[in-house]
RNA sequence: GGAUCGGUAGUUCAGUUGGUUAGAAUGCCGCCCUGUCACGGCGGAGGUCGCGGGUUCGAGUCCCGUCCGGUCCGCCA
């Protein structure tokens, strides 16, 4: 990336409008200000300037001041002279007051190459206070000393913080990235409204009452999804827009309550025209905004191979660490082929169950699934490290009952924490099924299927990061599809969209969702039902183990799209009253058509090398939903109420 | 809905087994200082230990409840 120095417009060079006009800048009259605080140069020395900006400190000498000021563009140094420093004595400036000076430009004496600006300095001739300002409540610096809930109740100063505009800055650049792809083809930003129907699938709705329409509700909408597919049914076959979005669902360090997608549709297209559009999309944004030329294959996988080899819908290709199945009851394929190496390979698979079983040791005998890791250049680990590691996995969080490992020795010897159970040649076989080499150190999890795919996926992601191996300056993008169409919701007794109700099956597996019944007699068995194997036409884009897209090719034939509501156990009346609009549109010739949408916020935070997307957005909501600084959500007037025929304490 | 960590000066934190007047850094205020840029030196002010209850001769410290914040699980089509 670029450096901000050397820049002649002060700000980073991805924000320069390079390709802007100069005929359509406003030339500011009033002079407020000559030049910003991050534009003076050696090549200004001796030019008369008038700056404006904020004190972000003063240091005084008995007769003589320095003071930095500071704007959105970088900083300058002021000195104020004899005489000043005497002015200032009766009008004391404090941290943030904004001020004006007027003066020249003079070389420095000692150069700061720590800035911009550093080879210069104002000698200012006259100031004058435009605005005082009250000490503030944490330091305005890179290191601050606020404290997050400090920092968003006032945020307002948070963001004059250089850590913080640098984000919003990178979030700019990536909007722009995004929208100038898109419009280079073909692609037309058309607003969606926000005031919808409620369509109580899928998370929960922000409700909005209607003043106009006593007891009836809008809802602010998930995303635009069924406006977007109703634009292409309008024959705009290529739309986009960067949106709001709401779920009225529990937050996250990366989750909002109100967040922002690149929303993205298109008609007349197949998967694989989505898949090329949008790695470009991004490949675009990487350059455009990062400077990498990414010019690698995007890899892709099916989610099978994604949950089979590394536990996860969204893994992180950055390293290995692949997960090796010890039981044979839940091998569901193997590709073989492209990066099959020692480390995985079905070999090792056909083999283990007698390693594993039968030996008396009851934790792997009666376990549903054994998961092992071979993490390498870790058979070193002390006892401490071990125990250590067994307590991460018997955390809540992840929640297994212990870890068991094998130390694969450097000199070819192997020691482990179930040796009563497996001698030496036995574990041998392991670590060769495992494909572990000497050095390595084997970490093997056992019990119910679910739990301890997610228990090894999070170790495998751990151990990742305590060998450095998730680099945040290294990106790998990742295609993951065929994901199941349904899901089996047990405690609703039903089938799920795993995507959206939108999403059509694989072209292949139509017939099976027209031709049976979706209906289940024994919850139990559910597995067993043609439904839980059809695929949908549907993919994900992972950026480093973090899902920032998703999309689907979607239904465009009304008896389909029945079928499907049908699936879910909607009644045709039900499906009517939600989806009708849908369903009559798809009478009047809809195309063919899918599309896509980014997290834009989450994207941003990758991009930045943040785990926490709330430095990426202006003004963030906290944990719990609230707007700190606002005070939101608050209550209302009862006036306001009556006028919504709305009464409260129901609970 | 659940788990877990935290709440002490404006701020970030330390605070021993429950024991005298609750500390540090930074910020703030005052004085000194003509080349600093994390300026430096000297001095000063600043505390309802989140809130409520309990145990105890005695609670920042132990217990119960509650509120607030962080992280995670559930949830997030």
């Amino acid at each position: 990336m670029l450096s901000p120095h050397n820049q002649s417009c002060g700000v980073l060079n991805y924000l320069c409008p390079s390709s802007s006009k100069e005929e359509n800048k406003y030339k500011i009259k009033r002079m407020y200000r000559t030049h910003t605080c991050g534009e003076l140069r050696k090549e200004h020395i001796g030019a008369a300037v008038t700056l404006a900006g904020w004190v972000q400190t003063v240091r005084k000498f008995g007769s003589i001041t320095f003071i930095d000021l500071r704007d959105r563009y970088g900083i300058t140094q002021l000195l104020f002279g004899e005489e000043l420093t005497k002015e200032l004595t009766e009008n004391p400036l404090g941290r943030e007051f904004v001020l004006q000076v007027k003066g020249m430009a003079a070389e420095r004496t000692n150069k700061n190459a720590n800035i911009a600006t550093g080879d210069i300095e104002i000698k200012v001739e006259s100031f004058s206070i435009l605005n005082k300002s009250a000490t503030p409540p944490f330091t305005i610096q890179d290191d601050t000393d606020g404290g997050d809930d400090l920092r968003m109740k006032y945020r307002y100063l948070d963001l004059r913080r250089n850590a913080i505009k640098k984000n919003l800055e990178l979030r700019y650049a990536v909007n722009r990235a995004a929208r100038n792809y898109l419009h280079e083809n073909n692609f037309m930003d058309l607003e969606t409204p926000f005031l919808i129907k409620s369509t109580p699938e899928g998370a929960r709705d922000f409700v909005v009452p209607s003043r106009m329409n006593p007891g009836q509700f809008y809802a602010l909408p998930q995303s635009p999804q069924t406006f977007k597919q109703l634009l292409m049914v309008s024959g705009y076959d290529r739309y986009y827009q960067v949106v709001k979005c709401f779920r009225d669902e529990d937050l996250r360090a990366d989750r909002q309550p109100e967040f922002t997608q690149i929303d993205c549709e298109m008609s007349f297209v197949e998967q694989e025209d989505i898949l090329q559009m949008f790695e470009g999309m991004i490949k675009y944004i990487f350059q455009t905004v990062k400077g990498i030329h990414y010019t690698e294959k995007v890899e892709r996988m099916s989610w099978e191979e994604a949950m089979w080899q590394y536990g996860n819908d969204k893994p992180d290709i950055r390293f290995g660490l692949k997960i090796l199945n010890l039981k044979s009851a839940f091998i569901l394929s193997v590709t073989d082929g492209g990066s099959g190496g020692p480390r995985e390979g079905k070999t090792a698979q056909e083999t283990r169950e007698d390693l594993i079983n039968g030996a008396g040791f009851g934790v792997f005998d009666n376990a549903e699934t054994v998961l092992a890791i071979a993490v390498p250049g870790c058979s070193e680990y002390t006892r401490k490290q071990t125990d250590e590691l067994t307590e991460w996995v018997k955390r809540p969080q992840i929640g297994m009952q212990g870890l068991v490992y094998i130390k694969y020795n450097a000199d070819g010897s192997l020691k482990s924490s179930v040796d009563k159970f497996y001698p030496e040649d036995k574990l041998k076989a392991i670590a060769a099924a495992a494909g572990a080499v000497p050095g390595d150190l084997i970490l093997i999890l056992a019990g119910r299927e679910e739990r301890t795919r997610k228990a090894v996926s999070e170790l495998r992601l751990e151990m990742g990061r305590r060998l450095g191996l998730r680099r945040d300056n290294e990106f790998k993008l990742l295609w993951v599809m065929d994901f199941p169409l349904f899901e089996y919701a047990e405690e609703e007794n039903r089938w799920v969209a795993r995507h959206h109700p939108f999403t059509s099956p694989k072209p292949s597996d139509i017939s099976v969702m027209i031709d049976n019944n979706p209906v289940i007699d024994n919850a139990d068995k559910y597995l067993e039902h043609p439904y839980s194997g059809i695929k949908a036409n549907a993919y994900d884009m992972v950026l480093n183990g973090n899902e920032i897209g998703g999309g689907s090719i979607r239904i465009y034939q009304r008896e389909l799209q029945e079928k499907m509501f049908a699936a879910l156990g909607m009644s045709p009346e039900e499906a009517q009253h939600k989806f009708g609009f849908l369903l009559g549109a798809f009478e009047y010739g809809a195309p063919p058509h899918g599309g896509i949408a980014f997290g834009f916020d989450r994207l941003c935070a990758i991009l930045g090398g943040s785990e926490s997307i709330r430095d990426f957005i202006a003004f963030p909501k906290n944990n719990s939903g609230r707007d700190v600084m606002l005070d939101a959500p608050s209550t209302i007037d009862e006036k306001q109420l009556q006028e919504l025929e709305l009464r409260l304490g129901l609970k």
